[in-house]
DNA sequence: CGCTTATTTGATACCAGTCAAGTTCCGTGG
DNA sequence: CCACGGAACTTGACTGGTATCAAATAAGCG
């Protein structure tokens, strides 16, 4: 079987840890059901309890949570091959939303099915035991911008984040990216007003270090941008598989 | 066997998975190494790879990420039954360091040995992604505090999230609990300055819903505070194994 | 073409940071 | 026992980064 015939999933797992034959097979009877989402419809509710998680196929999704004063914090944001509610599952209920940015394909995995594959492939659930730990540490470093980074290096930061993300899954380079997002979108995860997110990439602009216009990232001084945000991309990087 | 005898480790594992006799067997002989560390010291520093993973037995820790320009943001704090560095282990590159807030009590877990235990009893490796989901869930609710909740909200929440915790394991109320933390520990994370943290902390005692004090937190107005914060513990209460 | 959504810009207000100085508390050594 | 030094805490005055409010301009779309 070549690369190109793995599932997004098993592509992703197969970067953390070695899976044989059987291993995968069972990875490939996990999901079977596909299903599509429309742009801007929440997929799950917050509080709404979860009996299954998804994979993600094609398109962007953002989780994000919302507060009783109406105001929205995206969490992070998932590309093909990313997990969509696994700890929703984990932990039964959801304490997420998810928005589709674009129309998405996603496929299904119950709960149930996920746990069983766990007690059969040890291995498997150590995979997926990475690929969340990886996840968690974009969330940190999330946590990190949002706290002690001043509202550009907190945008180059993302920004840079996000190209490294899709360049490892193919799509985008170091001169830029194609970016469905608005300019709302960045304003939640940066936990800036949308205003002054608009300022802040005018500033960027005008200084020379990327444009963001009509749905495309454009850096022009990656090394300048990478000064400016201390980005250090070795958290997201993954040379080959941890465990033979 | 009863509850009291089993390591913390053992103990928070069976609120999401109930193990058995032999998987309990495995979970002891993984941690046999008993080490001390001393307040203030690092244990682990950012950067350097890490063969180790380590299960608090007594004591705080706080885990942060440094920044070039010196700042730091503390990302979570971990209790007696917490993990320590599970992250660094699985992605081998200690993405924080680690402080002991007090003198603390941990055992080891060596890398290898926790991966071979997932080998033998994938329910232990379920349990584990399970208590790693709640830890990601607390750097979640976190992440949204910096971003989107207001210097007097954070604080509430942040300090009503720590009673909780704390009330989990035994140690506090929602009168109050001991609490060794510097008002410098406070600003870090919840990416405040210190003078702030201290006005913030002053307002909160003027308006009657607690004080912070003499390494104490006590909470006069609990209601009051859970409204002003938004509170909702749902993420941190594990009502029984998911698993059985 | 008129509606809505996204973006842009200016003026003003406020939350929180910075700087500076002072206090309390505690441990240590003379 | 007291003097000293350091760490944590406290307070005031001022500054500055972002939010908010308001309005104008573009860009899709039925």
């Amino acid at each position: 079987m070549t690369s190109a015939e793995y599932s997004p999933l098993a592509r992703k797992l197969l970067a953390f840890v070695a899976l044989s034959e059987v291993e995968l097979a069972v990875l490939k009877r996990l999901h079977q059901r596909r299903r599509s989402f429309v742009a801007g419809r929440d997929m799950v509710h917050q509080g709404q309890s979860a009996q299954a998680a998804y994979v993600l196929s094609s398109g962007w999704v953002c989780s994000y949570k919302l507060q009783a004063d109406g105001s929205r914090q995206i969490v992070d944001f998932q590309v093909p091959g990313d997990f969509l509610g696994l700890r929703s599952v984990l932990l039964r209920t959801s304490d997420h939303s998810f928005e589709p940015i674009v129309d998405i394909e996603a496929v299904e995995v119950l709960t149930a099915d996920l746990l069983d594959a766990f007690a059969q492939t040890p291995r498997l659930a150590t995979a997926v035991l990475w690929a969340a730990s990886r996840d968690e540490a974009m969330v940190v470093e999330h946590l990190v911008g949002v706290g002690r980074r001043d509202a550009d290096a907190r945008m180059a930061h993302f920004l840079l984040e996000l190209g490294s993300r899709l360049a490892l899954v193919g799509v985008g380079s170091r001169n830029g990216f194609n970016c469905p997002l608005t300019q709302y979108h960045l304003a939640d995860t940066l936990g800036l007003s949308a205003v002054h997110v608009n300022r802040v990439l005018r500033q960027l602009r005008e200084h020379g270090l990327l444009t963001f216009r009509d749905g495309r990232v454009t850096f022009h001084d990656y090394g300048g941008l990478v000064d400016l945000a201390d980005f250090d991309p070795a958290y997201l990087d993954q040379t080959g598989p941890l465990l033979k």
